[in-house]
DNA sequence: TTGTACGCGTTATCAC
DNA sequence: GTGATAACGCGTACAA
């Protein structure tokens, strides 16, 4: 019923048009030398066959695809869906296109970058991937992409770009307000080791601590990024303490493990929240400012990131782009 | 650095394994006819120069790309999350890519619609766009799309296909279990009126009441289905009303909706969740299982409807693929 | 099983 | 400003 407009090329406009196949090609392009007369003559025999640009053809050609994938793997937390919608609007409205690569495990990422430069993508966006620095490694040796990029995440490896939030200056923020709100027995919950590792947030906020007061403050971590998860390990957590032993604020990585602290916290303690328990998350996630959570948290600029990270797409350099951002703390009630 | 791998193509591959160039496609498809032996001679050498199939020109030869664009607008509603995960992983599971385009305002549904088509993508997946009958028409008589699948959403237009929950036993099921549980005074919570009309379970909500108790239950709507909003709403009508006139339960189209009640309800209105007011919404999004909403909600098989919808774009037939899917009432303790 | 024209719809580049 | 030639890397059909 709908067969694709019967391959309508450049040549059928051409000859519509009585031009040349060449000169229709040019009326498409934005600085093309060509009459405007001529263009506005192509063009209108173009809108009555349908004629649109075929853009394999063009990636083809001329080895640009104005295509990027997007590799993600976790898919729990919602702060991914914000960077979602930041970046494929970024990029969209400066005329990119995104393919999205679900990364369906961890034993997928390497088939998935494989994937994206068969499709001969310009970049490769490694979003919140569990990525091993061995994968980095295989995929760099094999040469075959043309910029790595690493988005919202610091990375050691000197042949990807990193566009992130200075995760050191966050945890600085958030540990002097902790402090200076009269905070005194942290609780600091962190996220998988493997991937807290890259974010040095935990580290940053004990050296901070130790600096100050001359303790380390206990840590616990949970095992994914997931609310329910860090519930759950909360739960075990304090179940082993005496109620005076308890923190008097639990600063988490992330919104989601802290909406889940403080989910269990009320429903299963039954404490209430800053005033037995404080609360402090990072991401500033839609949910975050609900009624409900009023969570004080750190945002990110994300649209000032993925603008960036679009500049990085367009600039000629390949290397020395690594930048990092600051964000800033959104005060509310829950610490 | 990275530069891509230098452009290996299948003639290096075979001059170093060699064989000709037709013989190294043939190692690399999976039904082809070649001896093992010469297809292993083939992979070796292409193994060591680092080759790998061009899908771009692929799919300029053989007019079939493997790859599907992803429309999606609304990216407050979480449940949004879910959907791209459980039709990504479907669709890279079976060997199809993703193009995800994020319809950046209504004006854009068509340059969106258009940008797909000139990727030449195999099919176009629609997800809860705010679509015009009027845009569908127009990318329809442009003929320039293979298949256009509208995904978890009902559509009457029959160039498309639309791969959804039965909308209309939903929400009888839920009709009926609120009806069970001696909910009399239901106030229905529907989003944005042009949206909403698609979904008809407002519609169908309200002829089973009206059949069963001869009236007609109030009905409100929101003007996205953000949270937010929603409880802004929902705080503006029962703010007109005495304490008395307040509904039993509030039915909302989505869970979107029905968490942002909740949340005005306890916080707003300090009204407990069932006790004074019952709620029920629709997806059963991650966070109505937490023990914050325990939210009483509908699930549509999003795993089986996407894994069918991947049945549809490997299925020759291009008309009569509309399906529609039979979900369950997950019964917490809201309503 | 393996090899050969030819075509897919553009872009780059040069000639006019 | 406009036309023409040669890639771009692979698939299809058919022949060997």
């Amino acid at each position: 019923m709908t067969g694709l407009n019967e391959s309508i090329t450049a040549d059928d406009v051409a000859r519509a048009a009585g031009v040349s196949r060449w000169t229709v090609n040019r009326a498409f392009k934005k600085d093309a030398s060509i009459s405007p007369k001529t263009r506005e003559k192509v063009m209108r025999a173009a809108e009555e066959l349908g004629y649109v640009p075929d853009l394999r053809a063009a990636a083809l050609a001329s080895d640009r695809s104005n295509l990027v994938a997007l590799l993600i793997d976790d898919f729990t937390n919602p702060h991914k869906l914000v960077m979602l919608e930041r970046l494929t609007r970024a990029l969209r409205s400066r005329g990119w296109d995104t393919l999205l690569v679900n990364t369906l495990n961890r034993e997928d990422t390497g088939p998935a970058l494989l994937n994206a430069s068969q499709r001969r993508v310009d970049a490769t966006i490694l979003i919140g991937i569990q990525f091993d620095d061995s994968v980095l490694a295989a995929a760099h040796s094999a040469r075959r992409f043309k910029k790595l990029i690493i988005f919202a995440r610091t990375s050691e490896n000197p042949n990807t770009i990193s566009i992130a939030v200075d995760d050191a200056a966050a945890t600085k923020e958030i540990a002097e307000y902790v402090m200076t709100r009269g905070y005194r027995r942290p609780l600091y919950l962190a996220g998988p080791r493997t991937v807290s590792a890259h974010l040095m947030r935990k580290e940053t906020f004990q050296e901070f601590w130790q600096t100050h007061f001359n303790v380390t403050p206990d840590t616990i971590s949970v095992e994914a990024y997931d609310p329910a998860l860090a519930g759950q390990t909360l739960t075990e957590e304090l179940s082993g303490r005496e109620r005076e032993a308890y923190p008097d604020i639990i600063v988490c990585e992330n919104d989601a493990l802290a909406i889940g602290c403080i989910d269990v916290l009320r429903h299963h303690f039954d404490l209430q929240v800053p005033r037995d328990i404080a609360v402090i998350g990072f991401d500033d996630v839609p949910q975050a400012g609900s009624p409900n959570y009023r969570l004080t948290t750190y945002r990110q600029p994300l649209t000032e990131m993925a603008n960036y990270l679009v500049d990085v797409l367009e600039s000629d350099e390949t290397t020395k782009l690594d930048k990092k951002f600051l964000g800033h703390l959104v005060t509310r009630e829950s610490a």
